[in-house]
DNA sequence: GTGTGTCAACGAAGTTATTCGTAACAAAAC
DNA sequence: GTTTTGTTACGAATAACTTCGTTGACACAC
């Protein structure tokens, strides 16, 4: 029976899929010395986070060459959309706009980056009529 | 020595919060109520969220005629923001931004709340002018 | 004053998340 | 062939979060 998808992942899985969907795949060693230059952290440790995420379903694995080579198994926008969507009901009575208004306030956009906002505004606006 | 600022608070005490945020100040008999609403919550559950916050300093309260009332101690705003930057840093490297774009990907925006962001982005264009 | 109801305090237990030591194993180096 | 090195597997310790039963204090009704 799959887990239900109330569940995020943990702080320390988060950590591991980020780096697996910049690498696309990677080893323990590989995770291990990525995380390493943000915080200290055993090997055994990231090691035991991956295998328990295998358990979960978070990511799969092939063994190639003797190592086992990682790889997410869940997308990085869909995760990304399910903990916003998480959020906006934890902390803003499930309004994820309330959300996206929070998250421009306190900051500093990029030309290109308002453009991209406005676009998305002009689809959405297009989409209710 | 106060908590770090790191730490969240957790889904319960979140959505303790929430109540008193709604509220502005509430017993634990009302609070428990307004949890119950949702989902079948113990009396002595909640009591003792609160007397926990309570440590942590996430909440304060008064005796007032035998009864204690409890009152957040965090700002709504300042907590959301928290946990939108926390969000951003762990699962979108750190870009509030991304986030936002992500939270409005999938939504159907009222066309008030459309315009309400497109003065927020008005505002962040003039600001960097 | 005894009973009833409301509430706070406390302690304990269950669950999940985090961390790492130790062992087993195989390939490579010697 | 023995040692060293890099890896996986396992188990256990600790901490954090969640849940609730039990107890005791107080006040109000009778």
């Amino acid at each position: 029976m799959p887990r239900p998808s109330s569940s995020r992942p943990t702080d320390s899985e988060l950590e591991i899929l980020g780096v697996l969907w910049d690498k696309g795949a990677a080893t323990v060693r590989e995770v291990h010395e990525e995380l390493s230059l943000r915080k200290p952290t055993g090997y055994t440790t990231v090691l035991k986070f991956m295998q328990i995420m295998m358990d979960k379903g978070l990511i799969t694995r092939r063994e190639q060459h003797r190592v086992h080579v990682y790889e997410s198994a869940v997308p990085r926008e869909a995760t990304q959309s399910e903990l916003v969507r998480d959020l906006a009901q934890r902390a803003f009575g499930g309004s994820a706009l309330e959300l996206a208004m929070r998250a421009l306030e306190s900051n500093r956009a990029t030309p290109g980056e308002l453009d991209k906002i406005r676009r998305l505004l002009d689809q959405a606006e297009k989409g209710r009529r």
